[in-house]
DNA sequence: ATGAAAGCGCTAACAA
DNA sequence: TTGTTAGCGCTTTCAT
């Protein structure tokens, strides 16, 4: 049985408010009790519960952190930049994975509302999320959101400039002469996607280059085999691309995967270009040109700003705090001649 | 103001307990009754309080995982396996980051014992951890190690057969004609360390090969960092080894950073191969031979034996799965002559 | 400096 | 079928 804050009490032979105010660092206390009682609560093992704190002081020390896949080497980071701040300042995290699906990330949210967090961290799944976003906000629980924003919310938010990023990385293939330059991208009620695809559009504006709808692959699984599938309906068409831009590091994967079985050689029959590096593994072989985000930064700030507003500190403005990216060539557009 | 269950009983205009009643689906309700609960229910957004309810029942309906590190694959993919069972049957789950360091992890396991955790899915630090399970035991609360054990623990346990998949992997090497296999290994204090290790000499006994303490490199962080430095510490030696095996993917991704800096060819003048592979990134471009493990079979596994302690249906004795690992040869140790 | 009383929101045990 | 009482472990408020 652990004991509790009257075991102490008990045991010390003082009240358990006595208990409460040494454990709470009251300074009215005698230095003397005070001894009796830390001897006590060593005795004893005696952790005090925080389940029965947190019902009385209304808020439970705890955050909740919500994203689409912890699988997704950009939200690994994310959530473990976010444990580490969270942790530092005495905060517990419940992780939640919504695999981009609405009504759970729904469901998920009304956990985190019965657990009594104190505030959320969320990646949304996308614009669908809009409605999740006002629960919350009628449960008057504060929240940041990362990597993803959703149309029409007004407020915080830690997110990449994505679509000047997207411009960056279709620039650097028009560079290499491409002009056949297709993209595998998520649905645009997804907030990256939407803006990824508008840097596309720019960069090939900017050129000079036709706009084919053809060229435009949706895809609202993020995997491998997403990537798979659209690279293929690439391949298959009368004209095919001689560069693909992947919106992602993941679906990249994919891309390149099917490259390898059509015998395609990358760069020179097909180049590949995508957001986000392969966490680790890049280091190890990097092959992929990508546009590197400080993954780990974006939850180490966002979950700064969740401090913020949580414990009450931040009573500034709507704080929309952009994180930069990096331009990463490597053989995957190679610039050998195409 | 969130609402709790009183207003919803005075909506209804029955007792708190009948609401109660009805919300913990208990039959003994009248139709009539139970309709006016729930359209009360729905009217004021009522969403009964854990804390509250975690209290009196007990239990909080919440788990703690506890791990090296998340960004390491492997861990990342047994979270997201966990996390998944675990969601499944009602639990929420405080995730908990030791970077590997005891004293952290220590502080954590209190913290899970604050919140009045209903179990522990832990991979320790190693077998300083000792200590921490002991604490664990103390206080009653129903834990699972998952990949590494430790040294005296006798209870629940998912984890590979390391010393047999080490000895494979140096067979393989040996295989291809090599003579001179150096590996880089945690410290014997970690069970994965100790058991790869081990392994690692049997193959090399088997094959009358010799045993050199020189080529035993042992490092205790886990990073792309160690390996380097290991690597370089092998190849600066009078006799230089032909073959690395590197404890895990995240070392050995260091290992083939020095060997590019030395110009080394990989497999050609040094061979590498190790356990683990690397998430999404290994489809890309598979390029180390790996002993790959079912991480995320490691997280589910694990999960569903915690859940069976925890909510006690399991009264059987100790359980100590092990989970098969694949030998996938790659180019890092291609069978190209050497 | 210390303690007594009350209550956070919920449910177990009993009563009606 | 429904309600009352009591109390989970803690802290707030108010006494002393």
């Amino acid at each position: 049985m652990r004991s509790t804050i009257h075991d102490v009490a008990e045991a010390a032979g003082v009240s358990a408010m006595t208990v409460s105010r040494v454990v709470n660092g009251n300074p009215r206390v005698s230095d003397e009790t005070r001894k009796r009682v830390d001897a006590a609560i060593v005795e004893l093992d005696y952790v005090p519960n925080q389940l029965a704190r947190g019902l009385i002081r209304r808020h439970s020390q705890t955050l909740g952190v919500v994203v689409p896949d912890i699988a997704n080497p950009f939200f690994t980071m994310a959530v473990r930049g976010a444990e580490q701040i969270a942790w530092r300042n005495g905060y517990r995290l419940i992780l939640c994975n919504t695999r981009s699906e609405v009504d759970r990330e729904r469901e998920y949210l009304e956990e985190l509302i019965a657990f009594q967090v104190d505030g959320v961290m969320l990646a949304p799944v996308g614009d669908k999320s809009r409605s999740n976003l006002q629960f919350l906000t009628t449960n008057e629980l504060p929240f940041v959101l990362v990597d993803r924003t959703v149309r029409g919310y007004v407020g915080d938010v830690v997110h990449g400039d994505n679509r000047r990023s997207a411009r960056t990385l279709v620039e650097h293939l028009i560079a290499l002469g491409h002009e056949r330059i297709a993209i595998v991208v998520e649905p645009t009620s997804v907030s990256t996607a939407r803006e990824r695809l508008s840097g596309y559009r720019q960069a090939l504006e900017a050129a000079a280059l036709e706009f084919r709808s053809s060229f435009v692959i949706t895809t609202s699984a993020i995997d491998p085999r997403a990537g798979r599938d659209a690279a293929f309906a690439l391949f298959d068409l009368p004209e095919t691309p001689s560069a693909i831009f992947a919106v992602n590091n993941i679906v990249a994967i994919g891309v390149a995967d099917a490259a390898r079985e059509r015998q395609l050689s990358i760069p020179r029959d097909i180049a590949i270009v995508c957001f986000d590096d392969l966490g680790y593994a890049s280091h190890f072989h990097p092959f992929l040109t990508v546009m590197a985000q400080p993954a780990e930064s974006f939850g180490t700030t966002a979950m700064q700003l969740l401090l913020d507003r949580v414990t009450g500190g931040d009573e500034s403005g709507v704080r929309n705090i952009v994180l930069p990216a990096h331009l990463q060539i490597h053989e995957s557009s190679g610039p050998e001649d195409i």
